[in-house]
DNA sequence: TGTACATCAGTGAACGCGCGTTCACTGATGTAC
DNA sequence: TGTACATCAGTGAACGCGCGTTCACTGATGTAC
């Protein structure tokens, strides 16, 4: 049955979009398969370009999406006391478990790393933007240095807490990054 | 001419994988062709299967070359004072830009990191023991988790620092991580 | 409000391409005597 | 040391598969009157 109402495509599009924003960091941008992505939002594979011209397009899409996800509540508190908490439980909430486990649905940063360091184009300018974006509201009040030390400190974190096979290593790796943190700032 | 003398195989051994090495730090794994390592190596694609069975036996090969070349020369010097020396060189040539303009050279963990994260079998095994094995060999007298700190924190910080487009900027995220190591030791 | 027609969201088959892997083949190398 | 033969490193064509993209088609939606 095509054709559906405009409001029935904008959630459709809504739809592809949140399953390439997961997907992507689930699989890899470069493993990500539209017939998945599609799939995942209900549909076929043939609909595809009704919403997007090209692979790349829906990935730098989905890679926005990510990032307001991860960073999108703290600029929405406003700034003094409310921010501060919300930065303390980004930070908190970045190194815990649940992180480690569900790259789906969290850092980009962290699940496509070296992925994204090999970009050009719309993608790059997308993760350049949001690594300054978020390293802005990392910083306490010593300028912007401080940001960029814990954004690297907690994204590396991460990537090599995910190396490791054994849960308990793991979790050493998130707690000493979290020791580290109080260290740097 | 086919049939060359095991010597000359030998050789021919040593390059495919010195190219794959190269290769897949500067493409990702994913996105490395057995052609193309093959070509880099001076002979067709055929002859692959004479040397490894498999793409990902020879990634997970190519991933234990990339991380000796990185860590050999610490582990190679005595403990004492040499090994510090050692150790404060690779910190220092780490967080360089030469480092962050030439994965291909580089760290696996920076340029791989996301999509080693994902691996299972062998290539996880390979890069979860590579993880131990830096961290212990970058920790000073505090144990373990000052190893994983910094790990974290300077594969972390040339990640962030590829996302750049500006090479000031990258640059800064640079000496940031190194003001950081000084904090965090 | 109703009618007639154009639009177009979604379907599913098809295309073209690159890639990992296989294979028949060649002829120099290695080895048994 | 020389000879005869088996081995096998490397070649280049071929296969099969998945993927991004295109396309003809359908029929409900949107719109002009």
């Amino acid at each position: 049955m095509p054709r559906v109402s405009n409001v029935e495509k904008q959630k459709s599009h809504e739809r592809i979009l949140q399953a390439a924003a997961e997907l992507s960091r689930e699989k890899g941008i470069e493993n990500l398969s539209l017939a998945d992505v599609m799939a995942a939002a209900g549909m076929t594979h043939g609909g595809f370009y009704r919403h997007f011209s090209s692979k790349e397009e829906l990935a730098t899409a989905a890679l926005a999406r990510s990032v307001d996800g991860a960073v999108g509540n703290i600029e929405a508190a406003p700034e003094g006391a409310e921010r501060d908490a919300a930065r303390a439980t980004y930070l908190k909430t970045y190194l815990s478990e649940e992180h480690l486990n569900t790259p789906r649905h969290g850092c980009p940063m962290a699940a496509l790393g070296s992925e994204l360091a090999r970009a050009d184009g719309p993608l790059k300018a997308e993760i350049a933007n949001a690594t300054d974006r978020v390293a802005a509201l990392l910083q306490g009040d010593k300028g912007i240095q401080e940001g960029y030390k814990k954004l690297a400190l907690i994204v590396g974190a991460i990537t090599i807490a995910r190396f490791a096979e054994d849960p308990a290593k793991a979790r050493e790796i998130l707690d000493a990054a979290n020791e580290g943190l109080r260290q740097i700032s």
